[in-house]
DNA sequence: CCGCGGCATGCAAGCGCTTACATGCGGCCA
DNA sequence: TGGCCGCATGTAAGCGCTTGCATGCCGCGG
């Protein structure tokens, strides 16, 4: 393996010190025309490029930000992370991403290693983790936002929404229609915030109408159609049968659907079934899921903003919430009528 | 913004020199049991993180690959990365994550920064790039695999399988049901070998049974489910009418199921359609869509593991091959009778 | 004609870490 | 008891880059 041309590789070749080089290519107005020149081909010819380790240790910048998500096999984060990434290319800042698999421990160990590379801002996903991981990031200086979450009082700069609100607007609406008998299939509410949340709402909508979301009702899944499809069907073999499966994100109602179809039910004359996130998903099933558009893309993008600007100095932390809107679907029908 | 922690506050707190520490960090069993224990208590009372860009300046290591993949909005990429990902990490080694958008001058771009950023192996999708792109990665002397494709005398290690052959026969089921009319949804196939090939399969199946696949029963449709509904919704409208759409990927499948759905045809009664890649989506659709699974997953364990034997110094650059298996599906039925 | 300001460039000191080599100590064998 | 070996640790030289300061040059005004 040979090594690579180094920045005095250049400079010897381009007949000028490294420190000409080095303006070359991080200030090229403070370098007279002909020797740009002659050290651009420099460059062009040895292949040269920057070691990027070395001018994070000498400059003392990285122009890199972190990226905790639980998994890229969701969706929703790819999405929001695509968009994230393309507006951070914009401004010529690299994203690192890693995984923590919701996992609470390796998204601390990943915070750290995001960390120990310099990051100068982190994106992370909830708000929910331990309060040392916090202390660690407030303690580096660095910018932090948190995503796919919205809270009022936030000590964190968000950029999300109101998982809560929305999952009881969508439990209202299956209640609007007649439901009495309701379920839920949550995603796993451990070490997850938005999941929990989305449970939370969904019990407040019950609750105000004189129901409630017992253990019996409620269950929980893991982000997969097989496991919403298991959960629905053990929800759909309970007497009395409930009329509605409200879902915490659309990839378990899209099982559930398909359950109720494996149960000989009709969906939704014998049993609605609700999502969460308006993935294409939902409107690729039969019937098209009624679901809870959620802006992903538009997050990423404005995460990515919020986070240039607290790069670039300003420490207005603001917190921004978006709005999420029902998309209606046939999945979702009145109750059936008493029998 | 505090300054962090460094070695050498470390070192001096433990009472020991910046190497002990490095010792204590790099190799334990190399230093004192009781001096170990004073270094590791100073780390943890300080919160220290070794510096990565510092390390690898000075060990020239940096237990880092990188990928470049198109994006990761879609899904087949996403799984792959994840327990590509999962692999490495086993091991130890990071991974960096950079996309394309299909875009060949990104992608190049992308690798010169991954190589600035000291990979020391670098995972690609596909063969398809420009032989300068081959010799940079080349003169690095850093191992590369391509995923995701396979060709028997390709010079590069891949991890990938037959995307020509597996078109080839997922359109020769097409024709055993006795279509003959048949059209197909491409992907877009501009710097995309993937994409290409699979045309290419579709093609070699269709000659072999004396029919053409023409121009005009050949439309490629970008990664979307809107896509691939306006291209099925078109092809739908030629006469005389396909009896069966290939699609490129299932997504652009799911999309002509919908298309043909809103054309007031009956899939497969009407119109067959048969998808690539087998995401959950395919499966979810109604009817299901006949598909060819591909095991990502596993295609994303096997670079890993290749990517760490070539690591490890094993210079036997074993390109693995994957076979594909048809995956049946209510989507693809008999053709239907004259009339 | 001298001096001064401004520009283009060079010099050299680190940035935080690893590692070859040096040092010093204790123990073992003859 | 002396010599030698091996272990635990320290010393210090870089790794490739940025950057404050020094240097030298040119042109202009006094």
């Amino acid at each position: 393996m040979k090594p690579l041309p180094t920045l005095a590789d250049v400079a010897c070749l381009a007949q000028v010190s490294t420190a000409t080089v080095s303006r070359v290519l991080n200030a090229p107005d403070r370098v007279r025309e002909e020797t740009r020149r002659r050290v651009q081909e420099a460059v062009a010819q040895l292949g040269y490029t920057p070691n990027f380790g070395a001018r994070a240790l000498a400059s003392n910048r990285t122009r890199t930000v972190g990226a905790v998500i639980p998994t890229m096999e969701n969706a929703i984060f790819a999405r929001g992370l695509q968009a994230l990434q393309e507006e951070l290319a914009r401004a010529d800042v690299t994203l690192l991403v890693a995984t923590s698999n919701y996992d609470p421990a390796r998204e601390e160990a990943q915070i750290r290693t995001l960390l120990g590379r310099g990051v100068e801002g982190l994106v992370l996903i909830g708000e929910e983790r331990e309060a040392h991981v916090y202390d660690l990031i407030r303690q580096r200086g660095i910018p932090a936002v948190l995503v796919w979450t919205w809270r009022a009082d936030c000590p964190w700069p968000c950029v999300g929404f109101d998982n809560r609100a929305s999952a009881r607007s969508i439990a209202e609406r299956a209640l609007a229609l007649g439901h009495r008998r309701i379920a839920m299939i949550a995603g796993v509410t451990a070490g997850n915030d938005r999941a929990r949340q989305r449970v939370e709402g969904v019990r407040e909508a019950l609750e105000a109408a004189g129901l409630r979301l017992d253990g019996d009702l409620l269950v929980e899944a893991e982000y997969s159609l097989a496991a919403g499809r298991d959960a629905a069907l053990g929800l759909l073999a309970r007497r009395p049968r409930p009329t509605a499966l409200v879902c915490g994100n659309d990839v378990l109602a899209a099982g559930a659907v398909a359950a109720a179809r494996e149960a000989g039910l009709d969906v939704p004359g014998d049993v609605s079934v609700s999502g969460f996130d308006d993935i294409d998903l939902a409107k690729v099933v039969y019937p098209p899921i009624a679901t809870v558009h959620v802006p992903h893309r538009r997050m990423g993008l404005s995460a990515a903003r919020l986070l240039l600007a607290l790069d670039a100095g300003e420490r207005r932390p603001e917190s921004r919430r978006f709005d999420t809107e029902i998309v209606e679907g046939g999945s979702l029908g009145p109750a059936p009528a008493e029998r």
